[in-house]
DNA sequence: ATGTTCTGTCGAACCGATTCGGCGAACCGA
DNA sequence: TCGGTTCGCCGAATCGGTTCGACAGAACAT
């Protein structure tokens, strides 16, 4: 079932169909229309494989999520369903490579292998081997996250340092004195994980620059290790009035523990971070925080599709700071 | 940079690259090194488009998942890495396609223009039309669930309704008489949704055969609906002492009103089901379930990698009845 | 010396689309 | 009636691999 076979019960040329199909040159009316019956007749469909390789081009994107043994988190997932729901809405499809390391098999495949017009990194390291690669390639690729040197790369991202700031600040004049970040997984840190080292920097300079006491505590993603992260605050740090957080997984066990501990949110204890609108809207009370917006899937396509479009245009970034929504579980700080 | 180019700087033709690359025939040692030089040097990799137009395969899988639109839950995402994971292993790569409905463009542009191998198939209803639209067009798959007439398809699925009435078996021994089944949301059920109509199918046969009173509710995928679920249910049935679920996401909200109601889990309240391992894990206390197991994945993509290579075998079926993990969030039913 | 087998390589056809140049027929104005 | 456009279609080349048949030369047997 290929062109041919249209054309033939079509009674016209092979290339008179491409035409009918893609509307680039002009076809009679009553021909088209004569092509389309067959056509549906035969519920025939153009094998993409011939098209890509004439085209030199797939329509598909590849997406590199983070290897499959590791549990996405919700934000992850909620870029990952962004990302495909944009291509599908631009008609392309998107391949999946679950890859962390360097040399990866099904990353090579998809860089040098030609089977993606573009590539879509989630998850990336301040210092990221595939990010070179790819440039090596010369594969155009969006990074969901930025390298330590991100310039001449495109990127969107989460404005994390200034956003743990603000959200510091807010607690600040509030009244609070003694803060805590609960930042993510010491491994994460210690790996040049963007986000959280972001996180990081963002707090001790705006803990600094109030003048206040900050102390951050790494927690790995998980209920249990959210729920042993706050006992322990609350045991060597028995004075913070306030929590900031970007780590949702630990989210469910704080709240077991305060329940536990009967600690009253926000009047005995402020919290806030930055987290996906449906982590904050999910805790009792509700989380003030900056929802981190669920659409930069779907900005990062965006902007790929123009890095294919263009590909000697300067590399555009989104940097994405959105305002914190105040939802109650911040107030001012507790009397002595 | 193709095949032809390696061949002319390595002064060979280009068919014996190709054979120097799959080894379909004996090309000499010397001759083979020479070619691994330079496409080492050049770092050369075959065209997939190319590739797979002239054998007529893709060397890709297809999963189709549901819209982006509804959250997955854990169990779905747990599907979708096991496939990647297990497709990477056989150096085969996965396109996504997001599709709920009949006529999907990225469904049909999948199934029919031959840009898959096979298709997975996730979250099908009783009756399914894309099922009927795969096997149509003759396209392998395989499904994860099954639909109202499995015969002549190949899937896998957990055994809900063995699974669910084992549950309340465990609870009936326990010496329970009144227990209660959280099942996924109304609309779900409504729309023939295979594991919440199996798995209320489980609850009321066991029910009946063990002459016990069961109630059984529909909660939407959230904690805020598992809430108040938990609340309507010590409403309306103040004498229940135990609960069976298969709703993970309501799992948090579920918790947050046994702690607000003060009911001790299982003191005055047992609860089992059906859930993946981490939410049973995160409860607290832990909960005694079925754990859905979470290489299906992997089954599913055996099964496909099977039915691919020889497409007239028989269909096989996998059906998981995973036994229940003791956890200790059930115990003898309290005296009035 | 001649026939046979085996090795290693080459040339050409093919997969199924797209696209460019060209060509006949219809149509135009002069 | 004729030259020039325009319209609608066709034929052939092309993308980059794979694979089959052929073939030269060496090795071996007769």
């Amino acid at each position: 079932m290929n062109i041919g076979e249209i054309a033939r019960r079509a009674g016209v040329s092979r290339s008179t169909v491409s035409y009918a199909l893609s509307g680039k040159r002009v076809v009679s009316e009553e021909t088209r229309r004569r092509i389309q019956a067959v056509i549906d007749e035969l519920d025939y469909r153009p094998n993409a494989a011939a098209r890509a390789l004439k085209e030199g081009r797939t329509r598909t994107l590849g997406l590199v999520i983070p290897p499959a043994s590791l549990r996405l988190t919700d934000m992850q997932l909620g870029f990952v369903a962004s990302v495909v729901e944009a291509a599908a809405r631009s008609d392309l499809d998107v391949l999946l490579s679950p890859s962390g390391g360097d040399h990866d098999r099904s990353f090579e495949r998809i860089v040098s292998g030609r089977r993606v017009d573009g590539v879509i990194l989630m998850e990336i390291r301040l210092e990221d081997e595939r990010v070179t690669r790819l440039q090596q390639t010369g594969v155009p690729f969006v990074t969901i996250g930025h390298t330590a040197n991100p310039d001449g790369t495109c990127w969107v991202d989460v404005d994390y340092a200034t956003l743990i700031a603000r959200c510091v600040h807010h607690l600040a004049d509030l009244g609070h004195r003694r803060i805590a970040l609960i930042n993510r997984s010491a491994e994460l840190v210690a790996s040049g994980y963007g986000p959280a080292q972001r996180a990081l920097g963002g707090f001790t300079e705006a803990i600094a620059q109030r003048g206040l006491t900050g102390v951050d505590l790494c927690c790995a993603d998980d209920a249990t290790a959210g729920e042993a992260c706050l006992r322990q605050l609350r045991d060597e740090h028995p004075d913070i009035t306030a929590i900031v957080t970007i780590n949702e997984a630990a989210l469910p066990g704080i709240q077991r523990a305060l329940e536990q501990a009967r600690i009253a949110v926000p009047g005995d204890l402020s919290i806030t971070g930055v987290l996906a609108r449906h982590w904050a809207e999910d805790f009792r009370p509700p989380l003030t925080a900056a929802d981190v917006p669920t659409e930069m899937g779907t900005h990062a396509v965006d902007l790929l599709l123009e890095r294919i479009a263009t590909p000697d245009a300067p590399p555009r970034n989104l940097l994405f700071t959105p305002p914190i929504s105040l939802r109650g579980s911040t107030s001012p700080a507790p009397r002595r």
